[in-house]
DNA sequence: AACATGAGCAACCGCCGACCG
DNA sequence: TCGGTCGGCGGTTGCTCATGT
């Protein structure tokens, strides 16, 4: 049967936005909110398509937006993140404040990925390239040239635990910028990534039924206790509570992202 | 000054999963 | 249960600008 356009393609403009759009988008959320994206071009007086509206929007005219540079820091985050969740860059941006998506995506593709083959590492993998500019194990067979595995678990094992993760406790905020706790779409800065890294069946869902000494997924990223990690307020949240803080199992000796 | 080339980035496209009637 | 709608995501495209020749 096909799927129906999300909106009517020969009423809309298409390419760069005018500054005139921009506003009109601007005033219009500013009146009525982020809602229903398909009818706010009718409402807002746009002849763009709702995703259009959306994109530009989340990318560009957003007022948490944190313009500009990357910092050595941001960069080093993005490549360890990148390497636990490959190419979800949602979910990376939702670890950095102010920054999108795109233009993460973006970032990785033009400075990132030749900062790691520059270092020796395939962008993809996260692991050392041999002098032929192959990846050292490519040729073992088993390896197979997938997403970067994560610690514990296979990516996609985790992303399903990570969307059934609950809801978390309500988030302090932690500094008087605006959006420094949480991106646009209202998820914690980072909570959002209560990666439950364990293998084994489910127990009891606290941190002392692991095995091994659990630590905070920041803590592995290097920002633990950090402005960027608000773990500390979960983890007090959750010994409340005694729901709703997950952990990851450290790295074994020898494993590396 | 004019042209070629490459980098950077905004925007589009198509797919997927969640949600709802 | 099923089909339709919608929002969101990742991949890709194409435009603009800077730099080199």
């Amino acid at each position: 049967m096909g799927r129906s356009p999300c909106c009517e393609k020969e009423h809309t403009n298409k390419g760069a936005w005018t500054k005139e759009e921009d506003q009109r988008l601007i005033a219009y959320i500013r009146a009525n909110g982020e809602g229903c994206w398909r009818s706010l071009p009718k409402s807002a007086g746009l002849l763009r398509c709702g995703k259009s509206c959306r994109l530009r929007w989340m990318n560009y005219l957003r007022p948490d937006l944190k313009r500009g540079n990357f910092t050595g820091d941001e960069d080093e985050l993005i490549i360890r993140l990148h390497a636990l969740l490959g190419n979800k860059w949602s979910l990376i941006a939702g670890q950095l404040p102010g920054r999108t998506d795109n233009e993460i995506k973006n970032y990785w593709n033009t400075h990132i990925k030749r900062k790691l083959l520059s270092r020796g590492m395939d962008p993809h993998t996260h692991r050392p390239l041999t002098a032929d500019g192959a990846n050292a194990n490519a040729n073992a067979p088993s390896y197979r040239p997938a997403p970067p595995q994560p610690i514990a678990v296979p990516a996609r094992d985790m992303l399903t635990m990570m969307t059934k993760t609950p809801p978390q406790p309500a988030q302090v905020e932690s500094s008087d910028e605006g959006s420094s706790g949480a991106t646009s779409t209202g998820e914690p800065r980072c909570p959002d990534l209560n990666l439950d890294l364990s293998v084994g069946p489910p127990a009891a869902d606290t941190p002392t039924s692991h095995s091994q000494q659990p630590i905070c997924l920041c803590n592995h990223l290097g920002f633990h206790g950090g402005e960027a990690c608000s773990c500390r307020q979960a983890e007090s949240a959750a010994s409340q509570s005694q729901r709703g803080f997950r952990y990851f199992r450290p790295l074994e000796e020898g494993q590396y992202i």
